[in-house]
DNA sequence: GAGTCAATTGTGAGCGCTAACAACATGGCG
DNA sequence: CGCCATGTTGTTAGCGCTCACAATTGACTC
């Protein structure tokens, strides 16, 4: 790192050093093929020996593109949507692209317009959405980005890619579980209804309900928080209709098991749980819980996918599906 | 917006509509002053008519700011990282900067200094640290950034600044308050002594029972996870030297918790916990949980008031503290 | 030995913007 | 009325890079 002058080396100075033109050491970086092996050599050493690194305003200004990708994403302190952008991060620096990120404080419109303006700002490559609210697509067709959009937890349409969880899959496993322990009266704790995912799991508790011959009418609609499932968990307790019960996701089984434990019905004893999202603190409720694990990070893994795909392929961008599993912990059991 | 050619519009379009020269345009895009008031009108209604965003790479290529924050991070998934994250993005966003993120999956020296060099060629305006290891500082001081560094967690020192929650305070809080109940024999069960925040709350701790005259030779190392806090609240469970116990972290006490509940040992009646985050679960555990809170997201936005400074001023980052506030739930209460 | 081709290297222009400076009004003052 | 201060606008250069094209070399063919 000889640092001559105060300014930074260039492509110009590598060149200088190498006793090349500028544009033979923009031909080794850009692992251009027609670079004899010995001028190469040389001027990567020139390069080693300057210390230098690449201006990306620079190449960006000329090529238009920013090397860059854009993630909208809304919940971000929550495990789901923290491990989909670790996935995406992960296969965006993997592929030698930066991660920029807009968080939405609240979900509507006008702050999804926002955020997509502050990417074209910044002339992002592609955006990956994670805003699991259905709204979300609607107002993302509004605008045209003109760049790929790939959003998690839906299967897209013409102009928007997606990469979800099979979640009719998971909340089948879950209720064909309780039907095996022979439950004939299961109830489901829904997520919120504009969430694409809340949407998505009671539809699959519906199906697989009927599929057993069972009746779907003991539904119930909570907000994702520990604290709306500790409320309904509290009704519940007094009305025991159903002998086990869907949860939307982990934590508001976590509020439902709190409220069941206070009012003195025992899980699995009375009544049966099973949630959704398999969060690493699960395995450590009271009892374990009984949860559909979802692989989060190669969801975020795929989304990346599908956008390198799009940037190759003019913004075509393409759907793919990831499994979940059961994990059958001691929340379940067989109905007294 | 009308788009007449096929590419976007620049200065020069601008200009060329309002009847200036593309400075000017440019002088208004950046509130110069000694505009003119009708020729800053014209030149707006011009920018809105043909809707015009400044390009990005050229304006960093001459400026030599990008106008974007690197955010380095691990644990990301973690409820404190995650909110740390969005409080950053807030401010940074509203200052009209871009967040870029680089996630680390294993701490090591090599994997900081990559994503450091990651953010160096993206030439980032400045550097936020959400890695909570001592460890990271270590290897921060090696690499000579040449942009203000701002470390979560951490004083800093001559070449980072920092912004931190007082642990120290927080860790006296709780054990005053177990104090206050009348127990004597207060344990606890810390966070790897590796990590800035396990170090801290276990010193503050000490402190706080030499303060009030009782022994500080309870301690036992956890790993943060829920699995340690189980594995350890086994152990516990058959010894019962404390009364009391003050727990690094949430998810933790939520595996103490889920110990003692099988062992029979009762919570608050035999054990007292404290624990520490106050995650947005931790009123749902079984106890609910008494608590430290932390306010995350006000320490992320402290850190982009720092780095502000720290871009305006040569570079030189200060320091600032969050105080930390008890959350008194039903885990606690007078020894038996 | 002239002609052809591929491989390698160099030259010039320009991406869109800002900084520095130049040029031109306008007006107050001696 | 000329002079300078002030406010406003225009002109020029250049940030560091890639692209398109030109130039050079050497090897190979007929």
């Amino acid at each position: 790192m000889t640092n001559t002058s105060g300014r930074l080396p260039r492509l110009e100075d590598v060149a200088e050093r190498a006793g090349v033109s500028h544009q033979t050491v923009s031909r080794v970086i850009n692992d251009h093929p027609n670079v004899s092996k010995g001028t190469r050599e040389r001027v990567e050493a020139a390069i080693a020996e300057l210390g230098y690194r690449r201006n990306t305003a620079a190449r960006s200004l000329v090529t238009r593109r920013s090397q860059t990708i854009g993630v909208l994403a809304s919940e971000l302190a929550q495990y789901g949507p923290a491990n989909t952008l670790l996935g995406v991060e992960q296969a965006a620096r993997d592929a030698g692209y930066f991660v920029s990120i807009a968080a939405l404080r609240t979900v509507s419109r006008e702050a999804i317009l926002d955020a997509v303006r502050h990417f074209l700002d910044q002339s992002v490559d592609g955006i990956v959405v994670i805003v699991p609210h259905s709204e979300t697509l609607l107002a993302l067709a509004e605008v045209n980005p003109g760049v790929p959009v790939v959003a998690v937890g839906s299967l897209g349409n013409a102009t928007v890619g997606g990469a979800m969880v099979d979640q009719k899959r998971g909340a089948e496993l879950a209720v064909r579980h309780l039907v095996e322990q022979g439950h004939r009266r299961i109830g489901h704790l829904a997520g919120p209804q504009d969430w694409i995912d809340g949407v998505a799991r009671a539809e699959g508790w519906s199906a697989a309900l009927r599929v057993a011959g069972l009746e779907d009418d003991l539904l119930v609609v909570g907000d994702w928080s520990a604290g709306s499932g500790y409320d309904i968990g509290r009704k519940l307790a007094g009305e025991r209709t159903a002998t086990a019960l869907f949860v939307g996701n982990d934590q508001m089984a976590l509020g439902l098991l709190r409220a069941f434990n206070e009012a003195g019905v025992r899980v699995p004893g009375d009544v049966s749980v099973v949630g959704f999202d398999d969060q690493p603190e699960s395995g450590y409720f009271t009892p374990p819980l009984t949860t559909v694990r979802q692989d989060f990070e190669e969801l975020g893994r795929r989304c990346m996918d599908l956008m390198l795909g799009g940037i190759e392929d003019g913004n075509n961008v393409g759907t793919t599906v990831v499994e979940p599993e059961l994990v059958i912990r001691r929340s379940t059991s067989a109905p007294a």
